[in-house]
Order: structure tokens, then sequence, then C-alpha cells
DNA sequence: ATATGTGCAAATTCTTTGCATTAGA
DNA sequence: TCTAATGCAAAGAATTTGCACATAT
């Protein structure tokens, strides 16, 4: 039941929300809240796609971080659980918020890397497969790729 | 309509048909069936899990093949539509052929690294929203990641 | 016969590590 | 204050490219 189409009226909305939740989580997880840790949230929350290292990189060039920055914070945020990582079918690797907000999948160009996000996720009850095999802390990641109307030919 | 469990008495079966199918598929793109070309794609085949490119060249290890035919086989194998990459959560590129057979998702231990097939795809219905948005050539990957049994701790 | 595929070596790109310095808590 | 985070530089790993030779069609 797909209840789909919100988002394409963006801008700068419930974005602080989320924010606070990864400062939060971060705390929990006993790490410290820098200025470079504020810009890769900021970025992220603002985004409605996920992101690559370099986007993350240039994106807080205001900030001014280095590359290597950018990598350690991926992993520790990964490993407090504040972003997942969903990478391209080519194994590029992309970062996206944990949002409170609901789960979500994306369709993915695979000619110029577009995102869309879809607003519906099937996968939850296939998760419990995975418990009833004995997994633990199940998560999943569900891309679509295909060629965007822009793209074709 | 999940029908599922046909995969635990594997050895030596139906293998041959999907090397077979892929080998008709390369060929329809013009590429030459080569010594190496078969080796993989048995490798492929008669794995009950998608593969690594290291697992790849030490499997094929008899034909003694660079491990620069590895990774141009498996683009070309991509681009022939013959196998299927689906990343590990960290972005490590895995191989998989393409079946006849039907679909299917991987439950991965995030760990060990230990994967498990589910034999059943909820995705198909999903690609459609894919193809209503004008998007071609619609494929997808749901991939679950968990810490398997043996793994805990 | 001819062009594609392969191996080897080198180049490139991506990611990680070490260590001195800076700055949160 | 005291430890975690950062930047810079260097190391390491993964992947790609170039070119001469081998081999499918």
């Amino acid at each position: 039941m797909p209840s789909d189409q919100h988002q394409h009226h963006h801008g700068c909305h419930a974005h602080k929300p989320s924010v606070e939740a990864a400062v939060e989580r971060l705390r929990e997880h006993h790490h410290r809240i820098t200025g470079a840790r504020r810009a890769l949230l900021e970025l992220l929350a603002q985004s409605d796609k996920p992101l690559t290292v370099a986007e993350l990189h240039a994106g807080s060039r205001d900030h001014g971080m280095d590359l290597v920055t950018v990598y350690r914070n991926m992993e520790a945020f990964h490993a407090a659980g504040v972003v997942q990582r969903c990478p391209l079918e080519d194994g590029t690797p992309l970062f996206e918020l944990m949002g409170e907000n609901h789960h979500h999948h994306h369709i993915i160009c695979r000619v110029c890397h577009h995102v869309e996000k879809l607003d519906v996720c099937v996968a939850e009850a296939f998760e419990k497969l995975a418990t009833q095999r004995g997994f633990q802390d199940v998560t999943h990641t569900l891309e679509l790729y295909g060629t965007c109307p822009a793209c074709k030919g």
C-alpha cells in the first residue's frame, strides 16, 4: 500500500530534529560533538538522498575538514547507528542518516546516479526470516537500479 | 507466495544449464568463450552464494588466470546481464550468476560474511514503482545484514 | 585472418594508519 | 585536565589502464 509523494517540496524543514537525535545517540556512545561532526550531520539531514564520501567532503567545504575526517566519522556514525551504509551496485559507499522518520528505499539511475526516495518499505516482514534463523541486529537494504528517463538511449 | 526449500541438497546438479544459458548470452553480446570465462561461469554456477573477486580468483586457480581477468570478465558478464552485483554493506563487490532459476536474496552475517540464500522475493512488485517513474531495465537488490548465531557476542 | 581476450607491469584511485597538535567534556 | 578528534603525510589495498602476445571465431 504505497503512501507516496511527499518529497518534491523540500527545502529546509524538519532537519534539526534528526540532527539532534543523532547528536544524542553519539553522546550515548561517548563521542564528542565537534564542529566537523555537526557539519556532517547537517549535510546528511538536509540531503534527500544518500551521500558519497566525496559529496560529504565537498558539501562541508566551508568547514574545511580533511577527507580522512569524513571516513573516520562515517565509520563512527555507522557504529553508533546514526548512519546507514547503502552502497551503489558497483560498491561505491553511500551514507544516509538513519531517521526516526520512517524507513524507506531508493531507486537509483545506474547511469547518472540520480536517486529517488521511495516512501515504502516492504522488507520489514522479511527481516523476521533472518531473525528466525538466529540472526541478531538485522537490518536490510533494498535498492532498485534502472536507467532514469533522462538517461534513456 | 514463497515457494521455498530446494537448495539443501546441492553438489553438482543443474549447473551446466545455467552455464550454458550464460554462454549463449555472452555469444549474443559477441563475446568469445574462453577457458577463463568457462572457469568463472562454472565457479559461479556451482556456488550457492555470491562470490568476491578474491574467491573467484582463488577458486579458478587450476586455470591460473590473472586477477585482472577476473575484474574484466565480471564487468563484461555484468554488462551482458550474466551476473548481478550485490555488494556487501561495506561495498565489497560480490558477484552472482543471474539465474533463469528464480530470483532470491540473502541474509549476510556482518561479522563473518556467512551468506544464506532466501528463496523468496517480495520486491518484484516494487520494481513497478520504478517503472512507473519512467525508469528502464529495472533490477534490484535486497540484502539483509545481521550477526549470525555463530558470531553472537 | 582478425579482433577480442589475456598476462604482466605500472598507474591511479580509494581507504587506512601513525603521529603530533587541537579542542571537547 | 585528560582523552578523543583532527590534519597532514605516508602506507597499503583495491581497481584500472597500456601494451605485447595468445587464441577464439
